[in-house]
DNA sequence: AATCGTTTTAAACAAGTGTTTTAAACGAAG
DNA sequence: CTTCGTTTAAAACACTTGTTTAAAACGATT
């Protein structure tokens, strides 16, 4: 691979090794080396280690929210259900990794770590820059679940959540875990199909309010 | 409270302090002056950073796995549906919590950091150490959803999996956020008797074998 | 060709890490 | 009381961390 800007070339390191070891687990070494440029342009073109892991996050986040704040627009129109909603979501996904599933599941493997991982910083810039685009989203998740409480809808989403961040943060491992348990070899395409009709059953699970 | 034994007050403070901020981001002073020992007490009793981490995991693990075992056997006569599969997990975990829900929300969120950050000694550790007892669990999903092929269960369990693992770790955050949103508060058994129903009918959803 | 702002380089910085070492304090057994 | 193995204590170890510095190299503009 040729030398590419020093600047890409830090964000891609960092991306990857990131997405391998956490943030704590990175050392800034690791990845200047791995990008092939000096240590100090870490500081030099991002400030700081904290200031660069947001850059890593805004790389992705950024484009997929232009995105899906299009898709959202002609789509209010309509009255979509959750597998609808649900395939919009990973089809546009998987267009701002550029096609690649093996980018999505680094970037899913990432948001895991926001969230498990200390990162306060973190959590507060994610929320911060890219809450209101979501709302677009959360609107029509909502007129789709017109039966449930907002307590309950609340919860549902963050299932849904987990379980995707958990599976597809993980999908080449569990992949090769299911070769090699059932002989079987599944694709990420694949997955999703798979884990979606998940997902719209649970959304649409009887409801059983607490008394 | 009192001056406990040093080693588990070792354990007490490690156990808070990595489901607070993650494995690396806990340093051994942290640890210790946290417990009220010296720094050289954790090397002495343990080993090592690592030995102290994984007798963090058994401390809880080996009681639970204890209590599974016995429950499982006795249950293996029936045919338990997926709720009563589910409820007896989220039971067991409970108990083995010593009834407070708060330590179940720290073990989980360990759980979660033991997948999500690197910690290959962890996952082997774990893998080698603890898996056997959940064979006999399979077997009961397995037996609950036969019309499912061994591909697609195994899919299903990991999604069941991801939504547990990520909305149980994060569950005080989830549930501050709950109230400060929607002005509604829960408890930590609420969440579970709105997680399971999720589940329950994410296994039931129907098949869409691909082509 | 000379000058400017920008970028890269190598070296050092102070601070924090896990671990080891040495000596001191403890508590029961002879 | 003395002696013994076990536990604690303070200090130092060698090493890595993120960040800063000051000089060198670069690249376009005049």
């Amino acid at each position: 691979m040729v030398q590419k800007d020093t600047v890409t070339s830090i964000l891609n390191a960092a991306e990857e090794l990131f997405s391998e070891r956490g943030f704590a687990e990175t050392s800034l070494r690791n990845i200047t080396t791995r990008a092939g440029v000096n240590l100090a342009a870490v500081n030099y073109h991002f400030g700081s280690k904290k200031e660069l892991i947001q850059a890593v996050f805004s790389r992705f986040l950024r484009p997929f929210c232009v995105l899906l704040e299009s898709k959202l627009a002609e789509l209010h129109k309509t009255q979509p259900d959750f597998n609808e909603l649900l395939m919009l979501m990973a089809h546009t996904a998987l267009q701002a990794s550029h096609g690649k599933p093996k980018r999505l599941a680094i970037f899913m493997r990432l948001l895991g770590l926001a969230y498990s991982q200390g990162q306060g910083h973190l959590r507060r810039f994610l929320q911060k820059e890219y809450t209101p685009v979501f709302g677009g989203f959360m609107q029509l998740i909502k007129a789709a679940s017109p039966e449930l409480s907002d307590e309950e809808r609340f919860w549902r989403i963050h299932f849904m959540l987990g379980a995707t961040a958990f599976t597809l943060s993980g999908a080449d491992a569990l992949m090769a875990m299911a070769e090699h348990d059932l002989g079987k070899g599944s694709d990420f395409t694949q997955v999703l199909n798979r884990l979606i009709p998940f997902l719209a059953a649970g959304m649409n699970a009887p409801i059983l309010e607490p008394t």
